[in-house]
DNA sequence: TACATTTGTGAGTAATTAATCACTTTCTTA
DNA sequence: TAAGAAAGTGATTAATTACTCACAAATGTA
């Protein structure tokens, strides 16, 4: 990874997610980047290719806080780790987040095969809790979290903590 | 309000909610209508006026609905009928939904200040009940219907029914 | 009928779009 | 140090963009 290829992800990162991906040019990011616009193209071969190398730069992150939920064995805790994830987001990440899910309403079923595995170790874990019904308490929660990450994203609440304390309040 | 008129803001309707906004051109809401390009400009002004126009044939009926709530004054039914919103949307009307989630993400704080009556409609029902922090239980509320629309107008969930039935129980 | 307004068209516009390509510069490595 | 590969440029492309405008058809209204 050339210092420039870094330049044109960063430029086009800022970019996406503040005009929105069909909004931005080619030649947008690569003057914001300090490059001539061919270079965009040698290196990610067309515009989606600069889309695709940006959501490549969390993929493994968030393998691994989903990893770490799916692995975790007590059942309260599971839920305890789903519920504080969305609160969890670096503010340093918030650009991408922001271009992820304003990406999810034009590519179908962008994240929602990533969480799967999340919404059934939180399914198994209301279901060694005793709820009465596990699968819609799971799509529940997922609701609950994409709701919390949005708010979050878009207006940043001053009080999250209370928030956060409030939700947990219900899950016990 | 000319057939061809509706035509346009139907076929624009349809576009933009598929393929976005900005990735809509206004020769193709024309051809998808069945009228010459000039027709838009002359009845919508520019694009955006399309889009505005498109917004404004939701905005009364969503007035309605908010006003019901904020005139509401037994807490617990105001509590229940903001849940329960997100679960009654009517099919019909999917698609505008899915372009105002959608546009969120790039018109900066456009349907929070609308629904922001109900959130202090929900904070005075919260106050009332005698809940410990109602200022977060409305802010996450909130959270809860927002992610409950988005998951409905994404991916339809089969079990509408019971996830608002879990729902419903974390607030009593 | 006559005339004014509204509705509608289609050919045009300048600007911008994603992408290519021939070319030069810089880096790597034998 | 020579040469091949990779990185980088900038001019150029055909297509598309949002929008305008002169004009024609339809509609209202006296």
């Amino acid at each position: 990874m050339t210092e420039k290829q870094e330049k044109i992800l960063e430029a086009a990162l800022q970019l996406f997610a503040e005009q929105g991906y069909a909004a931005t040019s080619t030649s947008k990011v690569a003057k914001a980047a300090g490059v001539s616009e061919g270079l965009i193209f040698r290196h990610f071969k067309n515009k989606e290719g600069l889309l695709d190398a940006i959501f490549d730069s969390i993929a493994e992150r968030t393998k691994k806080i989903f990893a770490d939920i799916v692995l975790t064995t007590d059942p309260q805790e599971v839920i305890t780790k789903i519920l504080e994830m969305p609160f969890k987001i670096d503010a340093g990440e918030y650009r991408i987040w922001r271009l992820t899910y304003a990406m999810k309403w034009q590519i179908q079923n962008y994240s929602r095969e990533k969480i799967e595995p999340v919404k059934m170790a939180a399914k198994n874990a209301f279901e060694k809790l005793g709820y009465k019904n596990p699968e819609a308490e799971s799509e529940l929660i997922l609701m609950l979290i994409d709701g919390a990450a949005t708010a979050i994203l878009l207006h940043e609440p001053e009080n999250k903590m209370d928030i956060l304390n409030s939700l947990k309040e219900k899950y016990k």
